[in-house]
RNA sequence: GGCGGUAUCGUCUAGGGGACUAGGACACGGCCCUCUCAAGGCUGGAACACGGGUUCGAAUCCCGUUACCGCUACCA
């Protein structure tokens, strides 16, 4: 084989978002291309007016600029193109490869009907192709309307798929397919084969789901003259009931996942996973270790399942690895969205927002969570959580001698910070007969500073809220505690 | 219906004739750590769809069956 750069392309529909899958696929095609040395282009497959729109092709720009996959060399619309694709369709009826066909969608459709009452394949039966000459430049004459139709020739057609290795259609099974319209608009597999041979494609990456359109393009290939390219079909994605993914199945756009949290480095690294393995139980990889390990040879052939559990677990891995000021980067802008603060209080105090963020992050799975949990941080005052409230000031009188003692502690702290906090509370414990039950104290304390059961270690959580406001907290639960219930 | 594709724990997967008592990860349970929750460590249950071959030997190769998925438009 000679040593091209490899070329591939991304060829969605805008017909809707971003899909997962779609994605997936985006990102094989991108993979190899880096890894190789190619080039992956983006074609917008825009040729059915009826279902195409500007704002999903929008969508699928923001997905993979999302995402982190940027294609090569300018975005190619398919819509643009179709006097090429004219023009090599009516290159096949010149060259006999192809012929016109007058029936109309009306006979075609009664004798599918026909076909499938009798529970017979319907396979259209040539008969435009029977027609004399004379009798073909007649109708034209009349200015019948026709389609043009490929001659599919006899044999077999068969290619070496980079994912299920050898692939053989007995081409007796392939109908001789439109691939021009009535109105002069080409059918998709035209298009296609017409686009990827003046984008010199060289490696086709797709959707299982194009398997059977794979032997009517090498057709249409060979008829043009032009080098195939390779081929390899991706498995489909579905959702846990084993169905394709839908949206019945919750989120499927990329975009729904980018507004719940997920990082786009997870996200890409979940996807990698779902039809293809690197090898050796790697599982957690970065962008560059992707392109590194990217192999074909560890493409899977079955279908996966979108499994969402896995895809927030990678996160929460992502999410540890984050150097701490894209971490900034990220998490800031959400607590800005939030309500919680505002950018300038977070530059203010730049130092501070990193420790809360250090401790927030290894109990988070989403940026979503990290937000969540932040709030006990910014709010002026605590919500005290009814089930907190419950179980650690259970007994009312008991928590307010304590958290009274723990007043009187924290009063004569010098140092507000995490080790002094924790000498001058475990010396309470000492005093009030708590040595190794000091959880006896840090419960209580724990409703009181931030209103929840769970939290960073509460040393950590005092040094964060700083004297002033930990005291303050301390002070109104205990007159919390002091209301008759 | 026809054609094509696929088949290892619930899920993602490793495995390429003997290294398989089938490994890892998610999820689930237990233990450890521990002020809580996480994280982390250890640990438990959990799979080669079925039937025939080939072979000294099959999760691995072949055939059949079954199941599932895709395509079967003047959609893409």
């Amino acid at each position: 084989m000679a040593a091209t750069t490899p070329r591939l392309r991304f060829a969605p529909s805008p017909t809707g978002y971003l899909h997962v899958g779609g994605a997936r696929t985006a990102l094989f095609n991108w993979l190899y291309a880096r890894k190789y040395g190619g080039k992956m282009l983006l074609r917008i497959e825009d040729t059915d007016k009826a279902r195409s729109t500007d704002e999903s092709a929008r969508a699928i720009f923001d997905g993979l600029t999302w995402l982190g996959l940027a294609w090569d060399e300018d975005v190619v619309h398919q819509g643009a193109n179709l006097e090429r694709h004219r023009a090599d369709a009516l290159r096949l009826l010149d060259s006999g490869a192809a012929y016109r066909c007058f029936c109309t969608q009306e006979e075609l459709a009664s004798r599918r009907a026909e076909a499938e009452a009798s529970s017979e394949t319907f396979r259209y039966d040539r008969r435009c192709d029977w027609l004399t000459s004379a009798e073909i430049a007649q109708r034209v004459e009349d200015g019948r309307p026709f389609t043009v139709r490929f001659r599919v020739p006899d044999g077999a057609t068969a290619w070496n798929d980079l994912v299920h290795e050898t692939i053989t259609f007995p081409n007796k099974d392939i109908e001789d397919f439109i691939i021009l319209r009535a109105d002069g608009t080409p059918i998709y597999n035209l298009a296609v084969v017409s686009d990827d041979i003046a984008m010199a494609i060289t490696l086709v990456m797709r959707g299982d789901d194009h398997i059977s359109n794979t032997p009517k393009q090498i057709l249409l290939y060979r008829a043009l003259g032009a080098e195939l390219p390779q081929f390899a079909h991706l498995p489909m994605i579905h959702g846990m009931d084993g169905k394709k993914l839908s949206k019945r199945h919750g989120a499927t756009a990329v975009g729904d996942y980018q507004h719940l949290g997920i990082l786009p480095g997870a996200m890409l690294n979940f996807l990698a996973l779902l039809g293809w393995a690197p090898g050796n139980d790697i599982e957690v990889m970065s962008l560059p270790e992707m392109i590194e390990l990217f192999d074909t040879k560890g493409l899977q052939k079955k279908a996966a399942i979108f499994d969402t559990k896995k895809l927030e677990w990678m996160n929460g891995q992502h999410l540890q690895l984050l150097p701490t000021d894209e971490l900034v980067a990220r998490v800031g802008p959400a607590l800005v969205a939030a309500g919680l603060t505002t950018a300038a209080d977070l530059a203010s105090r730049p130092a501070w927002f990193l420790r809360l963020l250090e401790l927030l992050k290894v109990r988070a799975r989403t940026v979503d969570d990290i937000v969540v949990q932040a709030a006990p941080y910014f709010h002026e005052v605590v919500t005290y959580d009814a089930d907190a409230v419950a179980k650690q000031w259970k007994d009312r009188a008991a928590s307010a001698e304590i958290l009274g003692g723990v007043r009187d502690a924290l009063a004569t702290v010098t140092t507000w910070d995490a080790p002094a906090m924790e000498e001058s509370l475990r010396a309470l414990a000492q005093r009030l007969g708590l040595g190794d039950k000091a959880g006896k104290i840090f419960q209580p304390l724990r409703v009181a500073l931030t209103g929840q059961t769970a939290s960073p270690g509460i040393f950590d959580v005092l040094e964060l809220l700083g004297r002033e406001r930990a005291i303050a907290r301390v002070n109104s639960a205990l007159s919390e505690l002091r209301k008759a219930p």
